[in-house]
Order: structure tokens, then sequence, then C-alpha cells
DNA sequence: ATAAAATGTTGATCTGCACCAAGATTTTCT
DNA sequence: AGAAAATCTTGGTGCAGATCAACATTTTAT
């Protein structure tokens, strides 16, 4: 079971001394997702904190017919549905796996305890969750104010690397485009 | 110095040991705004975190000439940029007062320590921004999948005490929509 | 009370982008 | 390797909603 990279991770925002590390690291339990799979249906509540190993995920909500990309996590990073994990209320999303996925989960029994027990823990995941909140709200400002070009524009510069990662239609999703719309746009990029 | 409110949300939520509301409430501080004023600029970091005894501000950010609004803050909740102020960065958006703003304040510092000192308020903090987070991802899909008559209703329906109280202009820009499709929404159901 | 400023309304255009559809390409599975 | 499924591309069309503008109304300040 490999807590490398939760590690590395751990220690580079907070190091905690060792017996801390030893009760947080004993609640982490290998989890794999094949592609596509589901991992959290809307109207559950999120049993599991996730830390990705390996693969991509998606987190995202259905509106009618359509679905509306709310975040993609990636290998070294948290996943799961956060909000609904935290408060223990029912989500309206759904995380799928969309590459198979080599993840680390933690009950929310043992994440309950730890916080409550190590109070370095319960502000480590108190600022975690105001990061995401901060990404969020910049994202939310894009999508208040930017065209479809400058969504698209913003997205090339600030993680190129998706393009390669990520099926477009999901990117468009993520940026509230249409798929051809999209891929329109790549054109006119890549002259 | 009026913690009424204050204190009536905080027992509604989280009843306190009489000494830890002590050391709490001597953390703040009243403040008031005129109409219009801005409270905290683009740029700087948010020093402050605000309880809102009376009066309705804006949260906003300028994207070229557009506001972009990001959320508006009333009577009896907390206020802020909370972002910047919880990880104390530089912030890229405006707070300003709508309303003449009757508002009690305490310092970052005086944060921290009760953070650190009280873990009772620590948790509730954080559990605080679960919350605006879990907000934040519903106003998220609307913008992401709804037209504009859809998010108009969701608005009238949600909150329609808001359209005595905010000029309409800040609605619409809230809801990612032009000032004058707004008003043609508004007549449409008038009738 | 009055002037001035801010906000709201309404109609007439104009356009960005969603929508549709059919074919090309890539990826996945066995 | 080959078939099937998924994804991407590209052109054509339509419309929701932005933009413009002029006037009406409400709110604020003195």
């Amino acid at each position: 079971m490999s807590l490398e990279l939760l590690r590395k991770l751990a220690n580079s925002m907070m190091p905690l001394p060792d017996h801390e590390w030893e009760a947080l690291a004993a609640c982490w339990h290998p989890v794999q997702f094949k592609r596509k799979e589901v991992i959290t249906v809307a109207g559950e509540v999120e049993k599991y904190l996730y830390f990705v190993n390996a693969g991509v995920q998606r987190l995202f909500c259905l509106e009618g017919d359509k679905e509306a990309t709310l975040l993609f996590t990636y290998t070294g990073s948290f996943s799961g549905i956060m909000d609904s994990f935290q408060l223990q209320q029912p989500t309206s999303a759904y995380l799928e796996a969309l590459t198979a996925s080599d993840m680390l989960r933690m009950s929310y029994a043992d994440f309950d305890r730890l916080t409550l027990q190590y109070p370095t823990i319960e502000r480590w995941v108190r600022l975690g969750t105001v990061a995401a909140l901060s990404g969020l709200l910049e994202r939310h400002k894009e999508l208040l104010s930017f065209t479809a070009e400058q969504k698209f524009r913003k997205l090339l510069t600030r993680s190129p690397h998706v393009l390669q990662l990520i099926p477009h239609k999901y990117l468009a999703s993520y940026l509230g485009i249409d798929p051809a719309t999209f891929s329109k746009l790549l054109s006119t990029v890549k002259l």
C-alpha cells in the first residue's frame, strides 16, 4: 500500500510529529476503480475521503439531460465529494473515475476521530477546505464574466496538460460550453 | 456594542462553555460603513472577519470593464473575504457596503489565537467554511447549466426578499446576466 | 422640497454560441 | 488484429440574450 505520495504532500504542507503521522497513515485503505466506474452517486452521503495515487476522476452534476462538470482530481490530489463528506449530508453530485484509478480512502468515522483528537489535523483540513473555496471562487468569477473563448484560453494557459489527459467533451462541460464550440476554438488556436 | 445577534447564531450552531464565549466575545469590535463605502480593496490581504449587525454588503470582482458579483452578506451573517482572510493572501475581490452597515469585526491575530486555543472554535470555523463551499458549488452548478430564465426563477423562489433589498443591477450581475434582461424577465413574471 | 444622481424599463438590433447532423478519427475491448 | 464504441471535427442554422439607446421612475443628498 503506497503512502509515499501522501506522505510527501503532508510533509510539504505541515510536517507532523511521528506518532500523529502513524495515526493518520493507519486510517487509509487502498481501493481501485475501473475506467468509467461511478464512485459516489447523487443522493448518497459521501462515505470516504480519497487520495489519488493514480488516475483521473471527475465530479459532476446532472441538470435535466445535461451534465455540469465541477472539477477534476488527479494523481497526487485528494478526491471525493468534500462538502457531503465533511457535513455528512446527501450530495447532488456524482464522482466517477475517468481512467482506471488507484486510490486510498478514509472513512468518515476515522476522519472525525482524527480531527477531534489532533488539532493540527483539524486545522490542516480547515486550510485545505479554504484553499478549495478560494479556487472555486476564482473559477466562479470566470464563469460570470468570461466568453467561451476567454474561458478556453485561460484553461490552455493554466493547465495545458489536461488537453492530453481528459476527453475534450468533459473539458467543454467544465467550461460550460458546447463540445463543438470547444473543438472549433481548439482548431483556431492550433494554427 | 451589540453581540446579541452573534450570540444567538453561535448558540444555535454550537453552544460554547461560558469562558470560551467570553474569550470569543472580547475579540469583536464595532465598526460602521457608509452606503457605497469600499470595505476591502482588491490587492489587499483581508484583515478582518466581519459579522453583520445591520446592512447589506456585496463581494465582487472587476474583470475588464465588467463587475462579477460573487455574493451578498446580510444582517445576521458573517462577512469579509473569507479565503483571503483565512489564508492571509491577497484577494482579487472587493467588499463594499450596499447600505449603511453596522458590523462587528475581529482581527486575524485574534482569530488565529482563538482557533489555536479552542479546538471547538477551530472546528466550527471549518464547518462554516465547508458550508460556504457547499453553497458555492450549488451556485456553480447553476451557472454551468441554467439559462438566464432558470437562474432568474431560482433566485425568485429561493430568495424573493432580495428583490426589495438589493438593486436589480447587482442581482443581474450575481446571476451573470444583463440588467436589461433581468428587467424583462421580471416583467414577464409579474403578470 | 428640489435638484441631481442612480436605477429601472422597453423596444429595436445584432451576434456568440448552442444546436443539429453526418462523417472522420481515435480509443477500447476481446 | 479487428470490431465496436466513443470521441472529435466541421459546416449550416437559429435563437437567447447581449448591446444600444432614449425615456421613465425612484432614491439620495442638500
